[in-house]
RNA sequence: GGCCUGGUAGCCAAGUGGUAAGGCAGAGCUCUGCAAAAGCUCUAUGCGUCGGUUCGAUUCCGACCCAGGCCUCCA
């Protein structure tokens, strides 16, 4: 089951052709780095095609670049530079970005500028069907031309008129209609057309580029919310327009948005973040376990919390922006202040994977660093049915909350034997264990068909030893702690620990306390963390 | 003004026509030289308000209130 947005309800999944599926995402535009909001518009895809995948269900997944565009061109002349260097550089730096957060690469990642032929052959079908119209080497597509229109978005185009309060082109016969290919302008990347040279204009570039690679009929389009109204409603009129009134996509799946601290952060720190700014501070898998733990069309807040550089606490949106502290009366830069956001929901997510992998780092450890093949018979249930549970979850419309949900009693059943095997059959332990070990991460982990379901969510895919001792580190560093000091005092604490020095030992425990450094006595040793 | 979402415990968040997953925080406990990790137990007679349908509604219907979004570039 999946929601489309076309029939406003939850809907079953019907392929076009059992066991094959086209999904097109509408991806960036490459004039700034990604923001969050980029991230969870690639997420969404990103757990269809992996959910698809494990079913064996080969998936042709279409994501493009939109690399002309007004803000690329005004962007380069700000930095009198090209709009394709801009576009390549900010295309490199998303897909670092989004391969921090574990997604997988799309099967095709076309890009506008090496599909002006295709752009162009569509608007010549759409000129010759008499859906679209020239104006001093503009073409414009006839809104009123084509019935379906507002079919998507639930618009009646006899109302909209009275809301427009757009600017209305003169040389538009309607101000619904909109720009298919635009005249170009002095110092602008320009192509020919039959209409003069320009380039495309916003919407046709995803109809020429899903239709090229999917065909004219595909199942799944995805994109953000706000692409529903006019991008895809615009999407649908020319590609439709062009072919037939049941072609193009079958279904429509959008994304819900992302906040912060609820929409009203303070201005002097920004009102968003970008992906490099936030997997900076956290780990990228905690921030994909972050969204993950919402539904994808609701939308999600991230909480954000700024405190005093001096006292610590807390800062009024009011205080960050005056620049003063309203408890101990600091003052410092507002604009310095972002360096040390807080964002506790991620922190949470943050644990939560740290969770798992220190509950998987448990099981390697019970087997002596190899965990055997998945049995089948003497599991508990608890552990047998958690992937089952999971696949359920995602086959409601990607229910990844309750996916991460069924993992719980599992873990902690995990955790209670990896501690004691008291009135546990030898057997059933061992073989729970292993069950739940190979049923999150598979033969591959992380792979959609054989990584179990860390290929299915796209977490806990790491060695969970390195993972851990990566993650320690990092927050280490964050802190501002020298790592080579806090195992030398650890060693004296265990010498005094070996001399049954209690006293001296806890002096050094207390003195890494205060450094925030937590020690761990283990059977095998001390180990830290922070 | 039009259209669309959503209002579930201190916080985050699933979900259902028959009496509320999960997480965090909190309390108690087990384990531990201490601590951490981990585990166990407890924590919403109630799911915005008011009506209606029903044997029974948080779940369906209606009205209202509140919040957010879209109608203009936007993931």
């Amino acid at each position: 089951m999946v929601f489309d947005t076309m029939r406003g309800a939850k809907v079953p999944l019907e392929l076009l052709e059992p066991g094959r599926c086209g999904i097109y995402c509408c991806g960036p535009t490459v004039y700034d780095d990604a923001h969050i909001g980029h991230a969870r518009a690639a997420l969404m895809p990103d757990v269809l095609v992996r959910t698809l995948r494990a079913r064996d269900i080969e998936v042709t997944y279409v994501r493009n670049v939109t690399d002309v565009d007004d803000k690329i061109i005004a962007r380069a002349e700000r930095e009198r530079t090209t709009a394709d260097a801009v576009a390549e550089r900010y295309t490199a730096r998303y897909h670092e970005d989004l391969a921090a957060l574990g997604m997988l690469p799309p099967d095709v990642e076309p890009k506008v500028t090496e599909h002006i032929d295709d752009i162009v052959a569509l608007c010549r079908t759409l000129e010759a069907k008499g859906l679209a119209y020239v104006r001093d080497g503009n073409l414009y597509f006839r809104v009123r031309a084509f019935p379906g229109y507002g079919a998507l978005s639930r618009r009646n185009p006899d109302e909209m008129r009275s809301g427009a309060r757009v600017e209305v082109d003169e040389r538009k016969e309607d101000p619904l209609d909109f720009a298919l290919w635009k005249a170009a302008r002095p110092g602008e990347p320009v192509w020919d057309s039959p209409w003069g040279p320009g380039r495309p204009g916003w919407h046709i570039e995803c109809s020429a580029m899903s239709m090229r690679y999917l065909g004219e009929r595909f199942d799944v389009h995805a994109g953000g919310r706000d692409l529903v109204f006019p991008h895809h409603e615009n999407e649908i009129a020319q590609s439709r327009g062009a072919t037939c009134d049941t072609c193009f996509a079958q279904y429509w799946m959008h994304n819900g948005f992302v906040t912060f601290a609820g929409e009203k952060m303070s201005k002097s720190l920004g009102n968003f973040f970008t992906i490099r700014e936030v997997i900076a501070r956290y780990p990228g898998e905690a921030v994909r376990a972050f969204l993950l733990g919402v539904h994808y069309r609701s939308p999600v807040n991230f909480d954000v919390r700024v405190s005093c550089p001096s006292c610590g606490a807390d800062l009024e949106p009011g205080a960050q922006e005056r620049g003063t502290c309203t408890a101990c009366g600091a003052t410092f830069d507002p604009g310095a202040l972002r360096a040390q956001i807080e964002l506790p929901g991620v922190a949470e997510a943050d644990e939560r994977v740290a969770y798992v992998y220190r509950t998987l780092e448990g099981i390697e450890r019970f087997f002596g660093g190899d965990v055997p093949p998945a049995e089948e018979g003497d599991v508990d249930p608890t552990v047998s049915g958690m992937r089952a549970a999971v696949d359920a979850a995602l086959s409601d419309d990607l229910n990844t909350s309750a996916a991460l949900a069924a993992l719980s009693e599992p873990m902690a059943l995990a955790n209670r034997w990896l501690a004691s095997g008291k009135g546990v059959p030898k057997k059933v332990r061992r073989a729970t264990l292993a069950r739940l070990f190979r049923d999150l991460r598979g033969q591959r982990p992380g792979d959609p068909k054989e990584g179990g379901i860390s290929g299915l969510l796209g977490l806990f895919a790491a060695d969970p030893g390195p993972y851990l001792r990566r993650r320690r580190d990092a927050r280490a560093a964050r802190m501002g702690l020298d790592v080579a000091r806090i195992e030398q005092l650890l060693h004296e604490r265990q010498a005094a620990r070996a001399a049954r020095d209690f006293e001296a030992a806890d002096r050094l425990r207390d003195e890494l306390r205060s450094m925030g450094v937590s020690v761990l006595d283990g059977p095998e040793g001390s180990d830290w963390t922070v």
